[in-house]
RNA sequence: GGCGCGGUACCCAAGUGGUAAGGGAGAGGUCUGCAAAACCUUUAUACGUCGGUUCGAUUCCGACCCGCGCCUCCA
């Protein structure tokens, strides 16, 4: 069975096949490194994540771009505000970026830095001016001309025919033929930073840089191109025709974007008070683990309500899937095999719930329902030896995609936690925050032989002795568990 | 105004032309020295409202109400 995913160029869910061979080379738009990123621009690079991994997973070789643009108008504006160079201004955001994907779990894409490629931005626009697709104004700007490119306005099945030329004219930028013709490279206001390059000082436009990359990084047509939905129009629609405007062939076959999502109901907004940057999450103490699986528990084309409650649910869920592993590590099963076919069913179950334009929430119901019945199984005394193993891998399938499994929460809060005190903001640094990082002052060795004497007095039947030094531990933060095999421990 | 998406139980959330996945929460129970974990039972005569098509619609069509997105370099 082939994947199937929604194409927003066509406005259909069409079968994905890569172009070449069996790699994919695949261009998602990054992050404007200005600020911290927030709990929306997340749930993008999440649902991008989950494409990826599951691509990978499929059997496909992946090249994947991303850009992180490190100059535009805000940046040079707040840079200077803050009497930075453009480059110590954003690095210490990008360096935040990559920090908090790596919170998330996601896998690292080739970067690609806006600054990094000026030359080839100032190349592509000179090329575009040749090809009579760009014009020059009198202060040194770049436009390109949209009434040279008829199919302007596919991808987001806009019609400009009708488009009375000059409607809407910005102050700034009355040497435009068309109101709607936009910004290729832009001409140094003074005091502003710029870039010499051959066509003259200035800062490439937004939507080049994209082309740009992606042209140079994955070739003149590729398989797909992935953004928030908020990127549709204009800036996908200014890639598609100045991209195809250059080259005259395609310039991507799929156009992946991710819905928005809503924060207790309401969109996200700063005045609304319901902004939330991932650190702010973690101050509140909320684990990554929780709010990546809340980030894709709703399929990325659907809108999702991100709300407290629901994190407090995900931790849940997360705890469940850990202890079901947990249990299916330790646990003393007789040898033979009683079912066969729970863990085989389960893994297509989720297969074809991903294949199906990443239906992650089904995906978790299978892996649910598996954990729900192999639980009963052990109960029942049914589990037998030779099931764990296939049921263990249905579980590292399922992480793949996921990547909740390992319990990674305590350090990355910790490093939080750091960051927090380092920014002044101890204030913002919640209570639960401190207990999950407490953890982790606790070893290993500590722990274990904390459990030793506990279970001495269980053996003298000192309950009282067992019980404080279990309380101590559950206090700490850790999940203690008494089976019949010995007591079982782990953190929460 | 133009174009598009959605409204499913206390909460989150799948899904189908033939009578509603999964998770959380609540209640009761099993197990247990007590816990924890796990499991069982239970919680939508019903899927925004009103019409229509159909033997039959939550699922198709129309209208309306509500929420959301893009049309302004916000993922």
């Amino acid at each position: 069975m082939a994947l199937r995913l929604y194409n927003t160029l066509s406005g259909k869910i069409e079968e994905f096949h890569p172009l070449q061979n069996n790699e994919v080379r695949m261009y998602a738009c990054g992050p404007t490194v200005y600020d911290y990123g927030h709990i929306g621009n997340f749930r993008t690079f999440v649902a991008v994540d989950i494409l990826r991994r599951f691509l990978l997973q499929t059997g496909f070789r992946v090249r994947h771009v991303m850009n992180i643009t490190d100059v535009d108008d805000k940046i040079i504006r707040n840079s200077a505000q803050a009497g930075l160079s453009v480059k110590a201004y954003t690095a210490k955001y990008e360096k935040a970026f990559l920090e908090d994907s790596s919170t998330l779990n996601i896998e690292q894409p080739l970067l690609a830095r806006a600054t990094d490629h000026i030359e080839e931005m100032a190349r592509f626009v000179a090329e575009l001016e040749k090809k009579g697709f760009a014009y020059r104004t009198e202060d040194g700007s770049y436009y390109f001309r949209i009434a040279k490119f008829p199919s302007y306005g596919k991808l987001s099945k806009k019609d400009f025919a009708g488009m009375e030329d000059g409607a809407r004219v910005d102050v700034d930028e009355y040497e435009k033929d068309n109101a709607r013709d936009f910004a290729l490279w832009k001409a140094p206001k003074p005091g502003e930073a710029f870039w010499e390059s051959p066509i003259g000082p200035g800062r490439p436009g937004w939507h080049i840089e994209c082309s740009a990359m992606s042209m140079h990084e994955l070739g003149e047509t590729f398989d797909l191109h992935a953004g928030g939905e908020d990127l549709i129009f204009p800036h996908h629609e200014n890639e598609i025709a100045q991209s195809e405007a250059l080259t005259g062939k395609p310039f991507v076959h799929f156009w992946f974007h991710a819905r928005f999502l809503l924060v207790e109901g309401e969109k996200m907004s700063k005045s609304a008070g319901n902004f939330f940057t991932l650190r702010d999450l973690a101050l509140r103490g909320y684990k990554p683990s929780a709010i990546r699986l809340l980030l894709a528990s709703v399929p990325y084309r659907h809108q999702l309500n991100f709300t407290f409650d629901g994190l407090k649910q995900m931790a849940s869920n997360v705890e469940k899937l850990r202890n079901f592993q947990l249990r299916l590590k330790t646990g003393q099963f007789p040898s033979g095999s009683a079912d066969s076919k729970l863990a085989s069913e389960t893994v297509e179950r989720m297969t074809s719930a991903l294949n199906d334009d990443l239906n992650t929430a089904q995906a978790q119901a299978a892996i649910f329902e598996m954990v729900r019945k192999a639980n009963v199984a052990i109960d029942n005394g049914q589990m037998k030896k030779d099931d764990v193993a296939p049921l263990l891998a249905a579980l590292e399938k399922f992480d793949e995609i996921f990547a909740v499994l390992r319990d990674d929460d305590a350090p990355k809060m910790k490093a939080i936690l750091e960051w927090a005190k380092a920014e002044g903001r101890e204030k913002d640094v919640s209570q639960e925050l401190l207990e999950s990082v407490g953890v982790q002052s606790l070893s290993d060795a500590d722990i274990e032989a904390k459990i030793a004497a506990m279970e001495a007095a269980r053996r003298a039947r000192n309950f009282q002795a067992s019980d404080a030094i279990r309380a101590e531990l559950t206090s700490a933060g850790l999940l203690v568990e008494i089976t019949k095999d010995g007591v079982r421990w782990r953190r929460k």
